[in-house]
DNA sequence: TATCCGTGGCT
DNA sequence: TAGCCAAGGAT
């Protein structure tokens, strides 16, 4: 994300490819820039403009984003492409009004396609941003409640003149220097008008309410392994946890689920896992068997990497019981 | 306005 | 190593 690497990208006056700020923008949704460089690597290589996603698979697409997490941004990154492959010329929209209108864009990321793609002076205002503003203006009050004073107060450092390079600072700052825990000040070239640093308050800012405890949930998963080494898997629907992806059968996952194999057979224990989701953590114990089965992706065609993390933790609990039965 | 969505890195 | 923490959009 050549843009993401600082100022000098652009500085010769070239914008960046309005396809690529949308795509590593949508990545970047909760998500760190480590986690979605190889990410974004693999899809601009695959994908290299809004037409060729357009005409992906749905599969091919969720596969790509396995891992990633948070499985609505691919299904509407796939519904946005398609729609600005078809509806709008393959051209993305320029202003944060026109943006805002396309499946998975928010105020967030809007502002920021408008500011880095398009230099309009939109307020971008993402997690660094709002703890830098809460930093330099000395802001007390918890988050969520005081974002649109956050907001506000953004607003009133956007430049008119190069309002993308501003953007693009602002969050390398919060990014880099203005890091949630021990922020570097004395690095940092805003410190002299920084009312949290001169209050002595810049590493307990922003401050935050308090978050409600995660329940424990339960659950089964069942590995079938047929005589060729095929697996049985099972695409989830489309709304709600892990909409859309690949995964084995299984329980509901509640307080006190019950056993749910898909089919009889001589279900074995292969052992557990704790997976922690946003609001509750899942306790999975996984059951295999052998058997042979119609519908099984056959095994040159099951790449693990295809599924989301809690069902890659349970194949590879399942493979290491099998590989251990054989001896 | 509140709740539902994953994951990986840090401590 | 287990828990904590960071961080936008949809409904």
């Amino acid at each position: 994300m050549p843009w993401r690497t600082g100022p000098e990208a652009w500085r010769a006056g070239e914008r960046p490819d309005p396809y690529r700020v949308w795509l590593s923008e949508v990545m970047l949704q909760q998500t760190t820039v480590a986690a979605v460089r190889d990410y974004f690597r693999r899809f601009t290589a695959r994908w290299p403009d809004v037409h060729a996603l357009a005409a992906a698979a749905d599969a091919d697409v969720m596969a790509e984003w396995a891992g990633l997490g948070y499985y609505a941004r691919a299904r509407n990154l796939l519904k946005c492409a398609r729609v600005v492959s078809h509806d709008l010329d393959g051209r993305f929209p320029e202003t944060v009004e026109e943006l805002r209108k396309l499946p998975g864009i928010g105020p967030y990321t809007a502002g920021a396609i408008a500011a880095i793609a398009f230099d309009a002076p939109a307020v971008v205002v993402d997690g660094n941003v709002e703890r830098v503003v809460a930093r330099i203006f000395a802001v007390t009050d918890p988050l969520p409640g005081v974002k649109p004073e956050l907001t506000r107060l953004a607003e009133c450092l956007t430049p008119q003149e190069r309002p993308g390079c501003h953007a693009q600072a602002m969050m390398d700052l919060g990014a880099t220097i203005c890091s949630p825990r021990n922020p570097a000040c004395g690095l940092c070239p805003v410190r002299v008008d920084c009312a949290g640093y001169d209050a002595g308050l810049q590493a307990e800012l922003p401050r935050k309410a308090p978050k409600p405890e995660k329940p424990v949930r339960r659950g089964f998963a069942y590995v079938a392994v047929g005589p060729a080494g095929g697996v049985l898997l099972e695409r989830r629907p489309e709304k709600g946890l892990l909409g859309g992806t690949l995964g084995f059968p299984g329980s509901d996952w509640c307080e006190a689920p019950d056993p749910a194999p898909p089919f009889a057979a001589d279900w074995q224990e292969a052992g557990s896992l704790r997976h922690t989701f946003t609001h509750f953590h899942l306790d999975l114990t996984v059951m295999v068997a052998r058997a042979a089965r119609p519908g099984m992706t056959p095994k040159a065609q099951f790449r693990p990497a295809d599924l989301p993390t809690l069902m890659r933790k349970a194949w590879n609990i399942a493979e290491a019981a099998i590989s251990s039965q054989q001896g």
